[in-house]
DNA sequence: GCATTAACGCACG
DNA sequence: CGTGCGTTAATGC
C-alpha cells in the first residue's frame, strides 16, 4: 500500500531522504506474468525479495488435496520470504505472479542483513511488514474461530477492495480479480460459498462482478453487512 | 441451521 | 473449447 511513502516522510526528517529504489538499484530483478513462479523452493531460501510493482499470490500444497491453495497476497511495497531472517531451512511457500506483471527486486539474505544494520529507514519497512502480517494473521485466525463463512467472505472482500481496489468516483473496482476457489482459500471456505455469497451480495445490489472485474458499488454498507451475524 | 463436497450443465473469455 | 461459475443433491455436525 502506501507503506513505503510513510517510511520516506519519516526518514526524511531524521536521516535525510531516504529511496527503496535507489537503495535496491543494483540489485537484480524479475519480472513475473500471472500463474510464473519467482523462484523454485531451494533456491528461494537465500534470497529476500522486494515487491516494487504487481500482485504476487503466496501458495503453498496442500498434500491430501492434491493441489495449491493460496495463503495470501502481496502488493506494492512489501517485502517477501522474510522467514529467511531466522530459519534457513524454512518451508517457503511458493511466489506466483497474480492478474498483472509484477516487478520484483531480488536480494541475498547477507546483503540484505548489512542493508538493515546500515539503514534505518530500511529498518522501518522490516518493522512495518512485520508487524502488517502478524496482525492480518491474527486477525484471519480471529475471524476462522468467530465468524461463519459468509461473513468471512464479505470481510475478506472489504479488505480485499481496500487493498487493490480502485475508487471509480463512490464505487470501487477491482480488476482481474481471484477466482472464486482462490478467494475460498483465503477466507477459508469452499468456493461454492464464495460463489453464492457474492450473488446474495449482487442480489441486494451491493456489487457487481464478472470474470473480469468485481465492482464493489458500496463499500459502507459491505463494511456493515460483513459485522452482521 | 450451516457448511462442505460431488456432480453436472453451461457459457465466458 | 477449456476452466471457471451457478446450482442442486447428498452428507455431516
Amino acid at each position: 500500500m502506501n507503506a513505503s511513502i510513510a517510511i520516506n516522510n519519516r526518514s526524511d526528517r531524521r536521516t535525510g531522504p531516504f529511496s527503496l529504489t535507489l537503495l535496491f538499484s543494483n540489485f537484480p530483478q524479475r519480472i513475473i506474468k500471472k500463474g510464473e513462479t519467482l523462484m523454485k523452493n531451494n533456491l528461494s531460501k537465500g534470497y529476500i525479495f522486494y515487491l516494487v510493482e504487481g500482485i504476487v499470490k503466496n501458495l503453498s500444497y496442500h498434500a491430501e488435496k492434491g493441489k495449491e491453495v493460496v495463503n495470501g497476497f502481496h502488493t506494492k511495497g512489501e517485502l517477501l520470504n522474510l522467514e529467511v531472517w531466522s530459519k534457513n531451512e524454512a518451508i517457503i511457500p511458493t511466489l506466483k505472479g497474480s492478474s498483472t506483471k509484477a516487478i520484483i527486486k531480488i536480494i541475498p539474505i547477507e546483503q540484505f542483513r548489512e542493508l538493515v544494520w546500515k539503514n534505518q529507514g530500511l529498518q522501518q519497512l522490516v518493522f512495518t511488514n512485520l508487524s502488517n502480517k502478524i496482525s492480518k494473521s491474527q486477525e484471519r485466525l480471529q475471524r476462522l474461530l468467530l465468524s461463519k463463512s459468509s461473513q468471512r467472505v464479505k470481510q475478506f472482500l472489504v479488505d480485499y477492495t481496500l487493498e487493490i481496489g480502485q475508487r471509480v468516483g463512490y464505487e470501487h473496482v477491482i480488476k482481474k480479480p481471484f477466482t472464486h476457489e482462490e478467494m475460498g482459500s483465503l477466507s477459508d471456505t469452499s468456493r461454492q460459498t464464495v460463489t453464492t455469497v457474492l450473488n446474495e451480495l449482487k442480489a441486494k445490489n451491493l456489487i457487481h462482478f464478472t470474470r473480469r472485474y468485481i465492482l464493489i458499488r458500496d463499500l459502507e454498507q459491505l463494511i456493515i453487512e460483513a459485522k452482521k451475524s
